[in-house]
RNA sequence: GGGCCGCUAGCUCAAUUGGCAGAGCAAGAGACUCUUAAUCUCUAGGUUCCAGGUUCGAGUCCUGGGCGGCUCACCA
């Protein structure tokens, strides 16, 4: 069976006239294709990468160069503490996360903290994308000819800000943030530019006089200039925006006008994007501690699963990923698209539980069940097994979950049976032999219940209570054939 | 107030850039001597929020309106 390469997935639709449309405005490249956000480790981050890889590969699919990169504000100042960050950190408060050390000692820095985790994740997505740091940009001088371009046009600047916001700007105000001796970017009072030094004297909170150097990262422009600023330094052609910055008044509305009048550069295609929900967990938000990395959806599906989910029909509308009761499904009609084997999710759900890690087991459980080609691919079982695995124990309803009772657990659990169901267990364990079918098992528990004149649903629910501690659960025959028959015997005898 | 999005079967949603309105679940009928979130077969279910417009043809495009959700303030 030959399996669709990742990466090589359809274009959609959306994506292709997303292409055509850059590809009118800014030509036939190369384009520079830019996702950027802060690295808080918020899932929203992904759908817009993933926005951003459908374009980057709609213009490649056009006969376009692209260079597709991973913008992450590292210089950026720190401006809230994020749940499980220590008190002490307040002191670091409008330092730039670069030059903050990470507080479980982990990593290079507090930024690095929360983008290496993503920069893995991007691996793990198996991504062509080049991650730039916003502190490294500044230090190599990538910013230095737009800063001077910047300070020069400090009136057009706060001209634009005060018309597109209609709030009033300081009198005082510049683009640029020098970083103060304490290492704080903010509160600081540009003085005058040197601009044949690449710098800016500036007065500090305490109303110390310091100098900046802006080709060598002293200091970073503000965030709307920053915007604008970087398409020009980047030469980017396309970026997605989320919806919060796209409103009137917005942070595109400012750089569009900025790029356009000051630094005289096309306005990059843009992509609009709603977000994407979690159900039952409301908005992803890493101020309420609830957050999701692709890493741990990566533990439930594959790479491109992932892709389309996020994606959706159409990324300018909102969606609510179902990663409970409705996944199987879900993945059921993934794999279908993908042409993989044709094993129903949920039983591979089954399986795994009841296998555990023993893929041979699992591999001779859905090959009694008519599933061959899944069953002789041992590599893409192991695989499937695992994501199957991991979903029943993170995100599977209850009434699917499985483990199968230790004895302790399992002499507990009979203590609510009666005499007739106990009967029961006892002659079932008496005729089970090893190397039966699920088919001859299934009928073995049938019959025997009816021969007693036991109920199905009662001697069927004894079954389960021993082996699962619970009143229903799979398709009883094939599963105790799956499991060892020692084990199912010592738990029969109650 | 501005912006974006949504409104399609009882529920959750599809409809491939204008071409016969579909699926899953729920419901009803039947089948299986085999429990289940059962399985299989069949049935029913619709003024696509409203009013106009464009078109041979509109769920889809345009205008106006209604309801709901999200989002925005130099903070990146």
């Amino acid at each position: 069976m030959e399996h669709r390469m990742r990466g090589e997935m359809a274009v959609p639709g959306w994506a292709r006239r997303t292409a055509e449309r850059v590809a009118e405005t800014h030509g036939g490249g190369p384009h520079v294709v830019v996702t950027g956000i802060s690295p808080s480790g918020n899932i929203h981050n992904l759908r817009e990468v993933l926005v951003a890889e459908a374009v980057a590969n709609a213009l490649k699919e056009r006969g376009s160069e692209v260079r597709f990169v991973f913008h992450a504000d590292t210089i950026d100042p720190l401006r809230k503490i994020a749940p499980g960050i220590p008190k002490e950190y307040e002191r670091y408060m409008g330092h730039s996360l670069s030059h903050i050390p990470d507080p479980e000692g982990c990593h290079a820095s507090y930024a690095d903290h929360f983008l290496v985790p993503f920069e893995e994740s991007l691996r793990e997505m198996e991504m062509d994308i080049e991650v730039l740091r916003s502190h490294e940009l500044y230090e190599n001088g990538v910013y230095t000819e737009v800063t001077r371009e910047s300070l020069e046009n400090t009136a057009e600047l706060r001209r634009i800000l005060k018309e597109v916001s209609g709030r009033e700007m300081a009198e005082d105000w510049s683009p640029y943030q020098p970083r103060a001796a304490s290492g704080s970017l903010t509160g600081n009072r540009v003085v005058e530019n040197l601009p044949d030094e690449n710098g800016v004297v500036f007065v500090d909170r305490e109303g110390n006089e310091g100098v900046a150097d802006y080709s060598k990262g002293e200091g970073k422009l503000g965030w709307r200039v920053e915007l604008a600023a970087r398409w020009k330094a980047l030469g980017v052609t396309f970026e997605p925006f989320g919806k919060d910055h796209t409103s009137r008044g917005g942070s595109t509305d400012t750089a569009d006008r900025m790029s356009r009048e000051v630094f005289h550069y096309p306005v990059p295609g843009r992509y609009e994007y709603e977000w994407n929900y979690i159900k039952g967990q409301g908005a992803m938000s890493s101020s309420k501690g609830i957050v999701l990395l692709p890493k741990d959806l990566l533990r439930i599906m594959p790479p491109d699963a992932l892709r389309r989910m996020f994606l959706g029909r159409d990324p300018a509308r909102a969606i609510e990923l179902d990663l409970g009761g409705g996944f199987p499904r879900f993945m059921d009609e993934y794999r279908a698209e993908a042409g993989e084997p044709p094993v129903p999710f949920l039983h591979l759900v089954t399986v795994a539980q009841t296998a555990g890690g023993n893929t041979e087991a699992a591999a001779g459980m859905l090959s009694r069940g008519g599933y061959e080609e899944e069953a002789n691919d041992p590599e893409k079982l192991a695989l499937d097994l695992h994501y199957a695995r991991n979903w029943a124990e993170e995100w599977a309803p209850e009434p699917l979950r499985l483990r199968v009772l230790d004895e302790e657990e399992s002499t507990d659990a009979a203590a609510g049976l009666d005499d007739e169901q106990r009967a029961y267990l006892a002659e079932v364990a008496g005729k089970l032999e090893p190397d039966m079918e699920g088919e001859s098992v299934q009928d073995m528990l049938y019959t025997t219940a009816v021969e007693r004149g036991l109920k199905p649903k009662k001697a069927f629910g004894a079954l389960y209570t021993v082996l699962l501690g619970k009143k229903s659960g799979p398709k009883a025959g094939p599963f105790v054939a799956g499991l060892p028959e020692d084990i199912v015997r010592e738990r029969l005898s109650v």
